[in-house]
DNA sequence: CCGGTTGACGAAACCGGTTTCGGTGCGGCA
DNA sequence: TGCCGCACCGAAACCGGTTTCGTCAACCGG
């Protein structure tokens, strides 16, 4: 029997016959053959692998749920018998210089590019290239570029706790945020915002202490905002790293988290479900995300159209024990 | 210009004059050309990629450094234009196949092996599939099998800890242990045990709790050791999540960690060093675990003699606010 | 001045697949 | 019976590199 009918018939030709087929696959498993990836790669141009460049930042947001992003990711990809490549980076422009190497190389088919900025340099490198990718968020033009991205919708989880602040009776509400030039601390602090507004309460600068990363940046934000007059009685986080902190901070001041002042995170990360009390927060399903993120780009490597492979996921409210009834005694 | 001369000239070969090399170096650079991966791999057999399986088990003690050992791979790979790929499995009939699937298809050239068990099945696999691999960890044969290796001498640190702990006065001291079929908690227990022996300090089987994993298990085991009588007044943990789970255990029954009671735990992990007190543990360089992995495997790969590749190194005392001398009075 | 080495490169085989193309055998229809 | 078309499969080109082999020119010593 030829190789080419063995292709073929592995491939699911259209001109091999039922019988045939059946014994290419039947010597196939006997012999324990699977073509070789790059064998075929070097044909169809396709080395069926995506990619993924981490950039270690200093302090990085998404380290704690890594593991949980992965598997998501190499679930769906190897279900489709594709792989993961993995790279990290130092610095951006390591970064930038990692994916020439990758697509030059054709390490990978595609990418997926997790924590994507407001304006993200690495939309035009890849476009450049003509390299698939898929966003993980959203930048300021993706809907104008035409990108394909996967979206948790951050800014809705911040709405949702508003309101559920104030149905507490919190009137004074202060946020924690992150870095704005990453699209989610954009648009978690958007979110707070606009929901802050609608809720006719107030949104004065001073309840907004921005461009924090680690849990002890959360616990100076928190310290900050708490030295305000009038201080908030309730203090909602763009991370929970630095919800973490904040809980942190208050208990320094001998105040008691969800009693004297509520905290509510966002990320759903290990650290605050194992907190004391629990922290409140909006979890994201990193593992979903991971999955449906590999699911986009293999669509988009075959040929999809990147406007129809666009979706959005919400966090869901975690309830712990940092956040609750607004204190009724004016603190001072 | 034949192709076969560019090629040469890249790889350089002998017997290519320096004029010709820097000629196709030249437009190399200048048409950005760099050959495919796949294309090479067809004819050398190397993908220059290294594989690496997670095995996403229900706790994994690994997953808050996974970034940091990921970093560490990745760092020494590119140094030498090599890649990673990863997968992850649920369970270990999973990985088991994963790693099947990935030599099949030649995803990789060979494995990282991370959290070795004593009797590890991946060893047997690779072995008859004749892949190359490196350990980290030992298994419990590893030596005449002929593996590479890079280990973390936990069993010292724990030796170290007993010193320490020694030094501050405590006499009886609780261990709680990890899952023994890995070898890291068999090791830890092991040099706790021998150091225990060697001072001269009680090693009743009592003050032996393993099998704990999760940060709730090391709670509830420090509720075990400390129901004790006597109850000891140090606790060596097998693994920071276990140690914060013990000092989460000290302050639900009102005692002071570092005074009353002295926890000690081992990895270095993000949580220990962001708790409050700070943990006082044995911290790993998981960077340049995963860094000096890599190396071993692509000399591994490049044919060196596994016996010259292996290699230790010592975990480093970062003492925290967790441990310190002995109570005086006794507690009951 | 000439034969033999050597240095440097081109030509071509090769790697293991995929894909195109052409041919064979068979059945159906006139 | 003869012709056509179709289903099926083998042969060969092809992908983009690496490696082997052979050739040619220059250079060397005698």
């Amino acid at each position: 029997m030829s190789k080419g009918t063995v292709s073929r018939a592995l491939n699911n030709y259209a001109d091999i016959s039922p019988a045939t087929r059946a014994r290419v696959a039947q010597a196939a498993v006997e012999l324990g053959y699977a073509p070789l990836a790059h064998a075929q790669a070097i044909r169809t141009g396709r080395a069926r692998a995506l990619g993924l460049v981490l950039q270690m930042e200093q302090h990085d947001a998404q380290r704690p749920f890594l593991a949980e992003f992965l598997r998501g990711i190499t679930r769906a990809a190897s279900a489709r018998n594709w792989t993961l490549t993995v790279a990290t980076a130092e610095s951006e422009e390591e970064g930038l210089e990692t994916y020439e190497r990758l697509i030059a190389e054709r390490k990978a088919d595609g990418f997926i590019l997790p924590r994507t900025r407001w304006h993200d340099p690495r939309v035009a490198l890849l476009r450049a290239a003509g390299c698939p990718f898929v966003l993980f968020g959203r930048t300021a033009d993706a809907e104008a570029e035409g990108c394909a991205w996967y979206d948790i919708r951050g800014g809705a989880a911040m709405q949702d706790a508003v309101r559920r602040l104030q149905g507490f009776g919190h009137r004074r509400i202060g946020f924690i945020g992150a870095a704005p030039e990453f699209t989610y601390a954009r648009k978690r602090r958007e979110g707070l915002h606009a929901a802050l507004l609608k809720a006719g309460l107030p949104t004065d600068d001073v309840l907004f202490d921005e461009g924090n990363a680690t849990s002890e940046d959360g616990l100076a934000a928190a310290t900050r905002l708490l030295a305000g007059k009038p201080a908030p009685t309730a203090l909602v986080c763009a991370t929970d790293t630095l919800a973490v902190g904040a809980v942190r901070a208050l208990r320094m001041q001998g105040l008691k988290p969800g009693r004297d002042v509520s905290v509510i995170g966002y990320d759903g990360a290990p650290e605050g479900r194992a907190a004391d009390p629990p922290l409140t927060t909006y979890a994201v399903d990193q593992t979903a995300a991971g999955a449906r993120l590999a699911d986009i780009l293999i669509a988009l490597i075959d040929g999809t159209d990147p406007e129809s492979l666009r979706e959005t996921a919400e966090a869901t409210l975690r309830p712990g024990g940092t956040d609750g009834p607004a204190p009724q005694s004016k603190r001072t």
